[in-house]
DNA sequence: CTCTTTACCGAAAGCGCTTTCGTTAATGAA
DNA sequence: TTCATTAACGAAAGCGCTTTCGGTAAAGAG
């Protein structure tokens, strides 16, 4: 690879003023500019980033931290979706994701550690654990970070309106005519989790409708085996409810599973209504209502504060809510 | 952030030796190197990987570029699937995946020039047109490479045995009594495509079953939209089809959606075997029979193959086919 | 006791780039 | 014509690390 010297050398000039010449340093006349910029052409010459980096102390990169419990990694529909617009956004200011492990050559540091080996200009971590130490050493680093997905740390904060849309969720069923309705929630440990919880108790409240014993049943971490379990345990009440506000597409896809196989269906016995709107949900039978999040808002929104932290080198405590929406399709029906 | 410059202050050895103690050399006795090794301890010393970078000529990131037709980037389910089974086997040797833009600080550059300006040890493609003169650009420089999904390239490849996948499909339609057979391609310009039409003619053709007029389909870009639309054209003949091999499962999906619209149903009317299986094929209504590919194998084998000329510092012009499997769900059924 | 090994350690150059600060020549002012 | 500006350029240090090549002292050989 040609180097800056090589064009110095080509050219006549001095290294530092081709460097100028490159970075539009006004004290270089515009001929020798056009000059070296010509033999920049004629070599291929490209500048090396880390020696740029190591310089600068700018990497022009951002670290990205996916976690979630179930082990799917990029996988998981709903956090890509997000990653895909955040990489969109940071893209065109001139960043490049860098996704890195715990595993720095087979010593087992930490993803700050990491982080900071990269010398990346910020960090963007979707995760549902709000207690993640590794979540919370970052958060408490100097390094500029936003997070996704959750309400409350002390720093830059991206999430959906999660009570407004459990609200949504409820307000929709009992607009249906539905009384008997029961939230298949999300593990109130997520921040994600216990505010639909909180929208939905809300919504009843607000509504006047009973929350039925055992009508508030944790579904835990967001999977489909997970949604049909707790959906089991729904139909083995006595009295079983008419419509379920389900916290993920994945749980309700489970809840729709163990429905059939109870010999039921929906949404002519139950009606169910999700959360997220993954693509799949508008595939699957009976197509999914749910409350869609704007994944794409989420990723431009959480590049916009990340950028932001790093031109101002200082961390930034802002939290931005997106708002979400109630997305009809065929799962939910008039009650009978 | 603590330099090795600082720990050699502080332990009174030189930089070198510091140097030489945390990459192992052996000519550092065990005493020296505890007490190094202490220090960058009480330090929290981390190497900064820009300046090792630069000196060593490695990077320990491999550049990744994902290419689709419909701009769905790491959504695409089972190209993020491939993905996340490479990151993980990458991620044990040591590398970090670096997704790079074209726009470089705005300068519109290739993805070879940002991947070389990143001086990244490897590149994996993951993109499904042949003729793409950027993929083109990478394969002929001298930076190793994998790309998956294409199966005629001068340089390391990773792909589905696709012919076999084909035959499959069609012998397993066959096994239910059907003759008259149809498919849905995938565009014959993308490799998968090209092969599974191969696949598809060759088990006819063993089975000696004519292919009917306009049987053959071109179904594009493997999207939903486009399947129903090829299967509409399907529904359309003279003589219609009892079963159908579609070339993808979001195809096979879109294929679904236009028999339903029809009045008909799957797999009592028309029998759907799809390809891929991605996650959404094991929900949808019927569950869909298809063609599994093994994403963590070719992942795996990508960065096997990757890492390979990485150590030995040359390209390997290899081909790694990975076997495909049938997935028996619910949306083919025997011939009436 | 002398000579060759061996074990340890360090000086210094180099990786490719940026940036401060100084220098020179050309320009304008007086 | 002389002095202060300004425009254009370069020397050199520095970013944090690796690696070659010597050098010294201790150990072993003869």
């Amino acid at each position: 690879m040609a180097t800056i010297y090589d064009i110095a050398k080509k050219t006549g000039f001095s290294t530092t003023t081709v460097s100028k010449a490159l970075n539009n340093y006004s004290d270089v006349s515009e001929k020798t500019k056009q000059k070296i910029l010509q033999a920049v052409e004629e070599m291929g010459y490209l500048p090396n980033a880390h020696a740029q980096s190591l310089s600068t102390k700018k990497s022009w990169t951002i670290g990205v931290m996916f976690s979630e419990s179930n082990e799917v990694g990029m996988k998981h529909p709903f956090f890509s979706a997000i990653i895909e617009s955040f990489r969109k956004n940071a893209e065109r200011e001139g960043y490049d994701l860098i996704f890195a492990s715990r595993n720095l050559r087979n010593r087992d540091i930490s993803y700050l550690e990491h982080f900071s080996y990269r010398a990346v200009d910020g960090i963007v971590v979707i995760c549902s654990d709000p207690q993640d130490p590794q979540v919370q050493e970052m958060i408490n680093s100097t390094i500029p970070i936003v997070v996704i997905d959750m309400n409350k740390q002390n720093c830059s904060l991206v999430f959906s309106d999660n009570i407004e849309g459990g609200k949504l969720a409820v307000n929709y069923l009992h607009s249906l005519g539905h009384t008997k309705i029961a939230h298949i929630a999300g593990d109130a440990l997520t921040d994600a989790g216990a505010e639909r919880i909180k929208g939905f108790k809300k919504a009843m409240n607000e509504l006047n409708l009973p929350i039925h014993d055992g009508y508030l049943i944790n579904g835990g971490l967001f999977s489909i085996g997970e949604g049909k379990a707790a959906m089991e345990k729904l139909l083995m009440l006595d009295d079983v409810p008419t419509a379920v506000f389900v916290a993920g597409d994945h749980m309700a896809i489970g809840a729709i599973e163990a429905i059939k196989e109870k010999g039921l269906s929906v949404p002519e016995d139950i009606s169910i209504i999700g959360y997220d709107d993954i693509e799949m949900a508008a595939y699957i039978t009976p197509k999914l209502t749910t409350i869609k999040q704007d994944t794409d808002m989420i990723g431009y929104q959480a590049a916009k504060l990340l950028m932001k932290q790093i031109i101002q080198k200082k961390k930034l405590i802002t939290s931005k809510r997106i708002p979400v929406e109630l997305i009809i399709r065929e799962s939910c029906s008039q009650k009978k």
